[in-house]
DNA sequence: TGCTGCATGTAAACAGTTACATGATTAG
DNA sequence: CTAATCATGTAACTGTTTACATGCAGCA
């Protein structure tokens, strides 16, 4: 298996329906919607650069009011690469979970540390929840034949919530 | 923040109860209970070298047998090492699931290919759902001092039920 | 004899992150 | 006027992956 630089195909699945600029695309990865996919910014601009020289995209510069822009739009080559990559079996999904580690390697020594990352995460799972309430919320008024996007919110959340439940069962324990 | 090598904790962590090989440690990494952690072979053994040079680890040469092995045991400045890392904060989970991208992306005209790979996910669902089990027996039978081994093993469990079930609701909706 | 699993590694290539850089526009 | 947001990038570094490489032990 050869290396694939993903980010390549977050961009043109992206484009497959509306023209964007770099800047929109980073604004879209960052939406709660997109919480299975992480992508830190610097590697949006050099990647369009790529796509563009591979000839998957085009681009033009526009005017929005006096702000300068430039527009990246999906050729047909790309419309084929992207489809090719869409077919194929997708990678396994190589998780990294630092909290988790750390609850792995947790014992009575280290209880007070312990209790410390539980609540913490509880904190950062009770806010991605309201985070994903709100963005169902946004995709049903504005987008409301995206139908399978909210499945993939619900499913967040039932994650989410299954994973509240466990943390206040752990801290209750201790 | 600067970056870390978290490869070296892993080691360091698996290592605070016993001395291990870079072998072992390999083995232990694919396990179930560490389905949290991904690693590749290869970073195992320059790791070692790393923590070795840096004094977190001393190694000797057994044998087990005729068996030559490497074998390495943590050192009272890699048990500090390993607690500063512990106290700090997880940083956050840099998720990429190619798979939640693929069903991201998906709409009427590719139905096929996501009806593919809906039934290959719940099929590897379905599998490490039983390895799951399997672990959870293992560890309740040979180390049932390692309580929260176990619920670490029960949530991945409930998580990997709740995937099955969307899974199979998104089918048959298809 | 040949296969599988044990056991340990290296080199090159590539992906991804951090930190740095710049400047325009708009809302308060 | 000034802070926030829009907007676009680059360079250097480091982490990670792939592919390659070797050889012994035990068993059928």
């Amino acid at each position: 298996m050869t290396k694939e630089n993903k980010t390549k195909y977050v961009i043109l699945g992206l484009l497959l329906e509306n023209s964007l600029t770099g800047y929109e695309i980073r604004e879209i990865i960052k939406e709660p919607t997109m919480y299975f996919w992480h992508e830190t910014d610097a590697s949006i601009y050099p990647t369009l650069k790529v796509l563009l020289r591979e000839g998957y995209v085009t681009s033009e510069t526009i005017f929005v009011g006096k702000r300068k822009k430039e527009q990246f739009t999906i050729t047909e080559r790309g419309r084929k690469e992207f489809e090719r990559w869409y077919a194929s079996p997708p990678d396994i999904d190589r998780r990294r979970s630092e909290f988790l580690l750390k609850l792995y390697f947790s014992t009575s020594t280290r209880k007070n540390e312990l209790k410390h990352h539980l609540t913490t995460r509880l904190r950062t799972c009770h806010d991605l929840l309201e985070a994903f309430k709100l963005d169902a919320e946004k995709i049903r008024k504005e987008e409301p034949h995206k139908t399978f996007w909210l499945e993939l919110l619900q499913n967040a959340l039932a994650h989410c919530e299954l994973e509240i439940n466990w943390l206040e069962k752990q801290l209750k324990h201790l």
